[in-house]
DNA sequence: ACCTGATCTTGACGGCGTCAAGATTCTCCT
DNA sequence: AGGAGAATCTTGACGCCGTCAAGATCAGGT
């Protein structure tokens, strides 16, 4: 325990929210500290936590409080309900998901070797971060729309997933690209079905990579994605 | 209340069971008629509608031996848990995908449209029983493959696209399809793959498949499943 | 005819999501 | 400065859930 000099505090934060708390904080930022200190926050960290660590159909509402150290129905003044908490854990799974794609590419300059990195991002996502995944496509969150940050977030994912398709179609020509060039939904919608399908298919089903001769995630990803560039059999 | 000379019978059945019991039944099918008669496909069955009528996150035990008429209990008699159940259920769900594809894949002549047929199947039918697909790849059965009848089932269905992606890549010639005609295991993946996440994200978001130029769900399939043959822009 | 085991029931326990009511603490206006 | 009012958090309770324990009912082989 690290001596604290403002008395007896039980929830011991990083103890960054100390000094700065009059100063001019712009009001548009609602959830400042009040007495927890931003518990939104901690309870969607916290939820995170569990559904990695236990899985999605051990995250309960009660564990979720309990893990952030406050009282059952303390979460209800922040989420509308608990699926409201999970949408809100999806969220931050696909703007990590964004980020992932992002890292992996950037600085890569063919619109192919990009597109095919893309999906590797994906991929590697999914099966780094499992209890995220299937909370952000499965069936514990009924109606998605109807969450503007799960939304926004999910959008977000999938124009990056576009605009890498538009630019690899620009990139073939629009004699090879046919009527895909002006219309990328279609082209978008088959590369994502992949890359969904098989980070789905690896995450349910105990599918060794091995055996069909891809030694690791990465590879296995590189093999199927050539498939939608190339046709099956090339 | 029909006349039944074997005294109180409160469940009644479609009098099937009655005549024939005597007859050197052979006794490896366990499950006859006790009290019920065949309870156990009776809870499947009442499992498959609820999952159908309310969705996944409704499907509870007790409400399914409320809805089959028997106490909370009765289904443990039958199966270990919950999960036992669900997994069934989740059995008969690929039993009639195999049904479908093979409905939609005879009588085709090529491979190349029978590969097509196949994957139009898979989606058409994931849209069809939306409850079912959910649960067949969906969270809520932890280890899949704990379930022998699930996993052999599941495995039936997967040979089913494996054999159209081997037959197509025969059909290609050799030269075509390279190194994946004696090693079919990844263009399988692939075209799984695709299926699947398309599958997926019909179900999982509200696409409206007019926004990309496919008037229905079969048009749709038909054009996704097309880039995995054609590769992309073609 | 009885016994063994399979089948189904009632009753109970703890955990869950959620509502209601009260206590505490922050913000903001005068 | 100080008090009103809102935001935050707590305790307690309700009904539903999955599951266990113990008893009742019934089928079929000996």
């Amino acid at each position: 325990m690290t001596p604290s000099r403002s008395g007896a505090n039980f929830f011991l934060m990083p103890e960054k929210p100390q000094a700065k708390r009059k100063l001019k904080a712009p009001k548009t930022a609602k959830q400042r500290a009040y007495h927890h200190g931003d518990l939104k926050a901690a309870l969607v960290e916290a939820g995170a936590r569990i559904v990695e660590r236990d899985g999605v159909m051990a995250l309960s509402l009660r564990g979720v409080a309990r893990e952030a150290g406050v009282s059952q129905t303390a979460p209800y003044h922040h989420f509308a309900d608990k699926e409201a908490l999970l949408a809100e854990i999806a969220a931050t799974g696909f703007r990590d998901l964004s980020a992932e794609m992002a890292r992996r590419g950037s600085g890569i300059a063919g619109a192919s070797p990009r597109l095919g990195a893309l999906g590797t991002a994906y991929v590697v996502f999914a099966t780094e971060n499992p209890g995220r995944f299937r909370l952000m496509f499965g069936p514990l969150i009924g109606e998605k729309a109807a969450y503007p940050t799960l939304l926004e977030a999910s959008l977000s994912s999938y124009q990056m997933i576009r605009e890498a398709v538009a630019a690899y179609l620009e990139e073939i020509g629009p004699e090879e690209a046919g009527g895909d060039a002006e219309n990328p939904e279609a082209a978008t919608m088959a590369a994502w079905s992949l890359v969904h399908g098989l980070a789905t298919l690896i995450n349910d089903r105990g599918f060794d990579s091995e055996a069909m001769g891809a030694p690791d995630i990465e590879t296995l990803s590189a093999l199927v994605t050539s498939y939608l560039r190339n046709g099956l059999g090339r």
